[in-house]
DNA sequence: CCTTCAGGTTAACGATCGCTAACAGGCTTG
DNA sequence: CAAGCCTGTTAGCGATCGTTAACCTGAAGG
């Protein structure tokens, strides 16, 4: 967990400018204009920092994509063989990336089509072996569930993660975001534990 | 519950194609000539039908708003004062209405801002009187919970409710569907469960 | 049988889009 | 100090978009 304490460069300036407004408008509602507007520079001047729009949110959703799955691995590697604990960080990392980027959370189930077929296998596989340590870890407490409930299980507690973009609307003081964050670790624990056969 | 026997009206034909495109590529994704050759005609047709691509998709988002508060408000009256079998019977419908129009769930929360200011108001105004009635029922079963938890709460449930769309591709036979109805509705009941406080 | 009209067609418009070309200023570096 | 790159600018091209205009056709109705 390091802190970056240097200045952002321009291409990270213009990657969260254009996360941003990717999901407020869409991909093909925000113009390459706009996005150099939001950092002090006109639109062809982005052209020095990326290939394209579209290699704009390439490198968004592969790079969320790769993070969510590094943060995952990295959990279950310091889980030991604690099955509850590994769930429970896993939730917790989900939720705490879901609460720190919230655009970036919006556009990753909501763009992928607009990427080009390379990268979205790419961004595709990546998202589904992030799901696939959800699933291990969940059959390991349930090991009754069918894999495949056990996966759709898994996806409707994504979506209920990342409802967060239809929460509050943006960043209110810290307290609403432990709130937040306790509500969400208690209703996916919640959802997850309604797994078990007869109760 | 009436079973629709006549043919659809041309009206209905464009605005569920319309409805589907917009859910795959995004509403500025989608061109007027391709709604029109999804239902068999050239895209300058569609303006004897509809006074432009916004107003196809305000009456789309008009259209779900308005259906799902209208069944959620007859569930609430036929529950008689059973709140268990209200919220058992609201996040049934919820369920019903997110397997049956998959492309109408990704669009009621993907594409609201891309509408006129007046009809994004009445959208989000209906929204909002749909979720008060899942608060309203859920505060009744957990009267110690703070009302602004219990919003989250509900709004994080549609979340997990509306994951339909990212679940099987398109509609696998009726078993398959009945098995995803059961896992949904088993999840939701443990997500608002887990609500309570010490257990 | 003639009129009307609903529901299509194609052509073409203005606007906007992503992107390239051409150029310019300011550091860095040999 | 000159050369060269890094990072920006403006002008403008070609494509695409939503929309309108003008025209056509078949069926209904008096």
């Amino acid at each position: 967990m390091s802190i970056r304490t240097d200045a952002p460069t321009r291409r990270e300036q213009i990657l969260k400018a254009a996360a941003r407004l990717f999901a407020e408008r869409g991909f093909h509602g925000v113009g390459v204009d706009e996005i150099g507007a939001a950092v002090g520079i006109s639109g062809p001047g982005l052209y020095r920092h990326f290939a394209g729009k579209d290699a704009m949110l390439a490198e968004l959703l592969v790079g969320i994509s790769e993070r969510l799955l590094s943060g995952g691995r990295l959990r279950v590697a310091e889980s030991g063989d604690d099955p509850d604990a590994l769930l429970a960080s896993l939730i917790d990392g989900h939720i705490d990336f879901a609460l720190d980027d919230r655009p970036l959370i919006t556009l990753h189930d909501r763009e992928l089509d607009r990427l080009r077929e390379s990268d979205r296998k790419l961004v595709r596989q990546l998202q589904r072996q992030y799901a696939e340590l959800w699933v291990t870890a969940v059959r390991r407490l349930h090991p009754a569930v069918e894999e495949a409930e056990v996966r759709a299980a898994v996806h409707a507690v994504f979506g209920l993660l990342n409802s967060t973009p239809h929460l509050g609307s943006q960043d209110d003081g810290r307290p609403e975001r432990a709130m937040t964050e306790t509500l969400l670790r208690k209703l996916a624990h919640g959802a997850f534990g309604a797994l078990a056969p007869q109760d």
